[in-house]
DNA sequence: CAGTATCCGGTCTGATACTG
DNA sequence: CAGTATCAGACCGGATACTG
């Protein structure tokens, strides 16, 4: 067990977990992540899946491109009038690994009973796959042997 | 770039991550996870790091104490009156990557200028460590070659 | 479709204070 | 220390409606 602590060794405010709590942790924002993962791109898809409320919901896409999560782009087909869609960043992208990690916790505490609805394989091999810690070389770790290591 | 969906393929309702967002998924639970991932177990050290209000704080440990992410323990040492302790249960440790994986989005994504203030490595290599997909032998897959799988 | 406007009731927040 | 009590104000959520 951690041992107890009177104070964590990196104060919120310099603490970049904390900081993206800050950025993305709550639920209406890690809701349309969810989906902007799977592929929605529209106000109303995004309503209509969710329920948020229309207000709410502008208000977060909003606060989404601002902190440069998602882009808003006009997307045109021909014949049609043009669209606003809300396509991820690359830095919005780069959260589908957290979000599948969550996603499996919650497969194992949330709902051990029945198998879960989606899971995730290697495309190659087929084989299933998990989230794990890594060496720069891809070498497994298992999290029991991971040390923090403050800076100075 | 991932293709234009309408539709999530599961629905919120059955999603494993939308339910783990609607445990967790609040700034100040999310905050207390982490002090408590880093040590702190009793209120007024959750308190006093986060600022949260003493109300506030209290109900959000119920809740975590009612979801069994943490447990309610009387601690007694000698000589001294026993405490309320607040430690992570099991279910809760397992977030433990989740967290970290969060910590180095916002480590590259939030505050990529400086140096982050806390990493993390193998005990045994003393090499630094990352979240990665792995197959079940540990064999790292890129994420571009993730797939999603539907149960059905 | 993609929003903004409005209204209302509820919860959260923040501050302060009090108690075992 | 570890809470509960209280209170004012902000923000949220839900419903409805209106506009380009």
């Amino acid at each position: 067990m951690i041992p107890l602590s009177r104070k964590s060794p990196v104060s919120p405010e310099r603490c970049n977990l904390a900081r993206a709590v800050n950025e993305i942790g709550d639920r209406w924002t890690l809701l349309i992540l969810r989906s902007a993962l799977y592929g929605l791109r529209r106000f109303d898809d995004f309503q209509s899946e969710l329920g948020t409320p229309r207000t709410i919901l502008s208000g977060r896409l909003r606060s989404l491109v601002e902190t440069g999560l998602l882009e808003k782009k006009m997307y045109k087909v021909e014949g049609k009038r043009a669209r606003p869609e809300y396509v991820l960043t690359e830095k919005g992208e780069a959260l589908r690994p957290v979000l599948i990690a969550l996603t499996q916790w919650g497969d194992v505490w949330l709902d051990s009973d029945s198998l879960p609805p989606v899971s995730f394989t290697d495309m190659q091999s087929r084989q299933s796959v998990r989230t794990a810690f890594v060496t720069a070389e891809g070498r497994e770790v298992p999290s029991e042997n991971l040390r923090i290591v403050l800076r100075r």
